[in-house]
DNA sequence: ACCTGAACACCGTTCAAGT
DNA sequence: ACCTGAACACCGTTCAAGT
């Protein structure tokens, strides 16, 4: 049998079960993330997804540190790249804001993760790439230096706000927990008066009516800084 | 000596330190979490920073997550009660979420903490009194029901993600980190092409000034909504 | 009544083997 | 080259004493 490959690749299995890479530890580990939140967040966890002794994980890891920071690169790269056109630039920017909210949501524990551990050593220059078109696309359209940072920073904020404030807790409610109030808190007791809440308690409106009205307001805010 | 009192008093000390009681606990798992983040907020880190031995805390508290529930307790306690003018309501509003995201940053770590762990069980009835008057003032100056609720999740969503998604990072920057960009990704290497980025690195705004753009666009969208 | 200290099952991580 | 298993210092929590 010659070797028709240039150099032998790395298998691709190993006794029937697939090879470890440090991808595929960091896509179980972001599995674990999604379906039982940080704090389930164990090299032993991610060990076991595997069935692998949590040993082995650090042939291909440094430590859970490491990990993390392979985490963080796997999502960064599907993050969606923007397509903006500034001749169309209200529709365009409402385009891509609901596919930045949606590569939020697809992701779901990242936020908590971020702000439970700090992620932010694990940003390279490339993950700003994303935001270095934004910002080309607001001072293309015509705003000043100062409004486009400003209309980038509110545009982050409306986003990454709404996934994370709203979405986070509507995509995945506690176990007991109506949709009902706002960032949660909705249950109470039947008896304590909260007279006005229950008036519009009807009213609920679903999360993508409210990120409309957020991206309404939003244009309407990028309008107003020329 | 007779006992003037009624009933004896717990002391309020016990050789020279001060009696453990479930609310001064709280206080320093909040100094903690302030401090250090919530993985570090530990049982044993609490008893060590009470000076006792974390098996004490057990004669107050039942366990870990009943004393997450007294920190709840303790942060509710001090939320702004709203003191809305619906003669004046555009200042009022701004006033009222002015108050409120300084309660925020007033109990640093706590929202990563709410992310961390699912802290919406404990909440309670009482804690959504502030909610109730929000809400009644959005009815009070002719909001539909409606629209009463949608203005109150938008402004709960602007305050609260202005806090988690902006102040959390900008009070408390990551060690080697510069308050330059965004969400705390902003070092980057000096290699890297991001032009526009670094065009409008100058225009940094503070974000006070960037709350009150916030505010702006909020009773903006709320008057749009009559 | 309220504390300490030892102990248990968990975590991240390392060391010393195994194939 | 890559795995397992035992071991260490940590965590939450409990048990059995101490005062």
């Amino acid at each position: 049998m010659p070797d028709t490959e240039r150099s032998r690749r790395r298998p691709e299995f190993r006794k029937g079960r697939p090879t470890l890479t440090r991808e595929r530890i960091a896509r179980a580990a972001l599995e674990i993330l999604g379906d039982a939140g940080p704090a389930e967040l164990t090299m032993r966890n991610v060990g076991e997804r595997l069935g692998v002794s949590p040993r082995a994980l650090y042939n291909y890891v440094d430590d859970r540190r490491d990990l993390l920071g392979e985490i963080v690169a796997v999502c960064q790269a599907d993050r969606p790249v923007p397509r903006l056109d500034p001749g169309d630039w209200r529709d365009s920017l409402r385009a891509y804001c609901r596919e930045l909210r949606g590569w939020y949501r697809g992701h779901p524990g990242m936020l908590a993760l971020a702000r439970a551990e700090d992620l932010t050593p694990f940003t390279s220059p490339d993950m700003l790439r994303a935001d270095d078109a934004v910002v080309a696309f607001f001072l293309d359209i015509g705003l000043s230096p100062a409004a486009a940072r400003r209309a980038w920073s509110v545009t982050v904020l409306q986003v990454a706000g709404f996934a994370e404030v709203w979405d986070t807790w509507h995509d995945r409610p506690p176990p007991g927990a109506e949709p009902a109030a706002w960032t949660g808190i909705p249950p109470a007791a039947s008896d304590a008066d909260l007279p006005h809440l229950r008036a519009v308690a009807g009213a609920a409106e679903a999360p993508d009516e409210l990120f409309e009205t957020v991206m309404t307001m939003l244009v309407a805010g990028v309008e107003a800084m020329f």
